[in-house]
DNA sequence: ATCCCGGATGCTGTCGACAAAATAAATGAC
DNA sequence: GTCATTTATTTTGTCGACAGCATCCGGGAT
């Protein structure tokens, strides 16, 4: 039988929010760190691009100031806003602290189905296969560190976590990519399954931390292109 | 010689930023869990009572909502939100991974002389002083945490316990100064200090992080005017 | 008396407009 | 030709207004 179905129509989502989304993603997509980028937002070509007023634009920048994507100079116009090197050794420090306490979390409230889920994310990259697939394994990468925020079951945490990794996604991927540190990496993450799998709350904790702060030194010490 | 001293027009303060940290302060002052107060906030109203349009207004209310202070339901109003108990909880979780890497750094950056200083913040309750000046041990707690947290020179870790705290001071203010507890806590908070003198990274963020998170089991245990 | 329905009221979301400030352009002095 | 100064243009911050949805109120039917 066919069914008539109709959505409920978004009364949730106004213009506001739709712009906000809009700009987020255009923001989070494009690649902040190029030269000659034009970082300054014109309100007005925005609201010619979105065919609406500018209320709503303003609103929604006002949102993404709140969240640090874009810094409001009053009277000069909206910048987006380029993290500085310190900035993200610092984000990295944090993600440590939530990824070691979500870690600490796993060892306690985790299924042993979930945490063998976390083997599953590397499984086709078996041996050398790292090499050759390395973007694959930048996003397994990414997904193994998601996986274990989320499987804290701790909202908060997640939503923290989220909104850093947001800041840091760029600087992420092409710091992982690096060749002789993706081997190192998926080491790091065998270990780190192990001592979820064991229930093993304080070295699952100083484990994940440590690979976490590891990445702050090799960024400290290799990333130049944030200066 | 009298110089002719003017301060500068600020600029950086538009009526919106105003308005921002003026509703944020009354937001925050309030007792948002007492019975029968009024947690919309009608635009009209405060367009009056700050004699401006609702415009700048709704621009403050954008960046309240991204920070989790007020939720705007679409066509329906703004509301101020009322943490539940599971929030708190986690919210103090967060806080434990946040001081817990916060006393990590301390032992690595701070000096001697701004670790000797935590001490001082108890020096007035000798003994068995605590009881009878409850609320000033309930501000010197407040100061010690927030201290450690600062003196990792960390400013995203400050910013994110701040924004945390601020959420959570009036349920800490209220837990703390609950007599038996401050007893216990006093005793913690030296041994914190002890193992930040002798630059022990493992223990001090073991004892910060459990100081924490047994307030977090008290509140689980005891705290039911959150629900 | 209770429930349902329709009008009246009020509030939010969005808009276009205006004033002040900042930037760009143009004019003039040297 | 360069620099300073004035003028013109652009752009932001704020405002008042209007349309549309939500809520409240009252009348009528059962």
């Amino acid at each position: 039988m066919g069914e008539f179905k109709v959505d409920p129509i978004d009364t949730n989502y106004s213009l506001k929010e739709r712009i906000y989304t809009s700009l987020k993603q255009a923001i989070t997509v494009m690649n902040i760190y190029e030269d000659g980028v034009n970082l300054r937002l014109d309100e007005r070509q925005l609201s010619d691009q979105l065919a609406t007023s500018r209320t709503p634009i303003r609103e929604a920048l006002a949102r993404l100031e709140q969240e640090g994507l874009v810094r409001i100079v009053p009277r000069k116009g909206v910048y987006i806003v380029r993290k500085t090197k310190a900035e993200i050794m610092e984000m990295i420090i944090l993600w440590a602290a939530l990824e070691s306490m979500a870690a600490r979390l796993v060892t306690q409230r985790a299924s042993d189905a979930d945490i063998a889920a976390l083997r599953t994310i590397f499984s086709t990259f078996q041996d050398g296969q790292v090499q050759a697939h390395i973007d694959e394994y930048s996003d397994a990468n990414i997904r193994f560190h998601q996986s274990i925020v989320e499987m804290s079951q701790c909202k908060l945490l997640v939503e923290t976590a989220d909104h850093i990794f947001m800041h840091i996604r760029g600087i992420r991927a092409r710091t992982i990519s690096e060749s002789d540190r993706a081997a190192k990496s998926i080491i790091d993450h065998i270990h780190i399954i192990e001592t979820l799998e064991q229930r093993d709350a304080d070295a699952a904790e100083r484990l994940v931390r440590n690979h976490a702060l590891n990445l702050a030194d090799h960024v400290a010490k290799t990333v130049t292109y944030l200066e």
